[in-house]
DNA sequence: ATGACGTCTTGTAGACGA
């Protein structure tokens, strides 16, 4: 079985790059985040050409999420949302059962400045998934997205220039902690324990050939799911060429 | 190097992203 996520910054935009990655990994589950459409504008039918399925939770100009299913095996039992949420209507988690799995597809808030609002909404948002976590601990569970912190200094190209900055507090990165600790494993660490690899590079000033980046995409496991763990790795394919987003979709194969 | 890019909008400049 295999899992992609991807954060396409604009579905719209994107859709060229994302059927190019259906067709070359035909993965059976794909988690998307920052879809940036609204829900009538959402792409179903040239998903359906290419053989997918889509739960999508969309709200327009910013954020939306979707979990995508193949044909034969497409998402059930759709839940968008999540209890706890100061502002719902930002669409940033969306959950199905695919192929047996429960998935979930997360784009947790950016957060903007330390100890603003928006950052204190991004600790609760956390504190929200983590609570729907243990919710839902005890079967088959995947969730998978942008989180938005950098789980470790090894995460952070700089970690002394980023020191106390957004996506690597300690107040994030205790969060996402309490996330995995509700029964969830980072699958990309559990196979590289030591590899420094990113998921993000800022569009600007060549970050990306510099290899500049964080990584805060990540596909979370349940123990079960876990023990199924074959490899994860991101495909910097589609950082580069033709209207890249500035994420690279991360992608695992389970027994 | 002060900025550097890309996406969206009852748009054409400003907000947002991380």
């Amino acid at each position: 079985m295999k899992l992609v996520t991807w954060n396409v910054n604009s579905l719209k935009a994107r859709l060229p790059r994302l059927l190019e990655l259906l067709a070359e990994h035909r993965p059976d589950i794909v988690c998307l985040q920052e879809t940036k459409t609204g829900a009538e504008a959402f792409p179903h039918d040239a998903l359906a050409d290419a053989g997918y399925v889509a739960a999508d939770h969309s709200g327009g100009r910013w954020a939306g999420v979707a979990v995508l299913g193949r044909a034969e095996a497409p998402p059930t039992d759709v839940a968008a949302g999540l209890d706890g949420e100061a502002a719902p209507d930002e669409c940033r988690w969306v959950e199905a059962t695919v192929a047996g799995v429960r998935v979930a597809s997360v784009y947790v808030p950016n957060g903007r400045a330390v100890g603003s609002p928006a950052f204190a909404a991004k600790l609760a948002f956390l504190d929200a998934v983590a609570a729907r976590v243990a919710a839902l601990a005890g079967g088959p569970l995947l969730v998978a997205g942008d989180v938005n912190v950098a789980p470790d200094d090894r995460d952070v190209y700089d970690p002394a220039a980023f020191a106390g900055s957004t996506h690597v507090t300690r107040d994030e990165r205790e969060r996402l902690a309490a996330v995995l600790d509700a029964g969830l494993v980072d699958a990309y660490r559990r196979l590289h324990p030591d590899e420094v690899a990113f998921t993000w590079w800022d569009y600007r000033a060549g970050m990306f050939h510099k290899n500049l980046g964080l990584r805060i995409d990540v596909i979370l496991l349940s123990t079960e799911l876990t023990g199924r763990l074959e490899s994860c790795g991101i495909d910097r394919g589609y950082r580069k060429g033709s209207k890249p987003s500035d994420h690279a979709p991360l992608l695992a194969t389970l027994t």
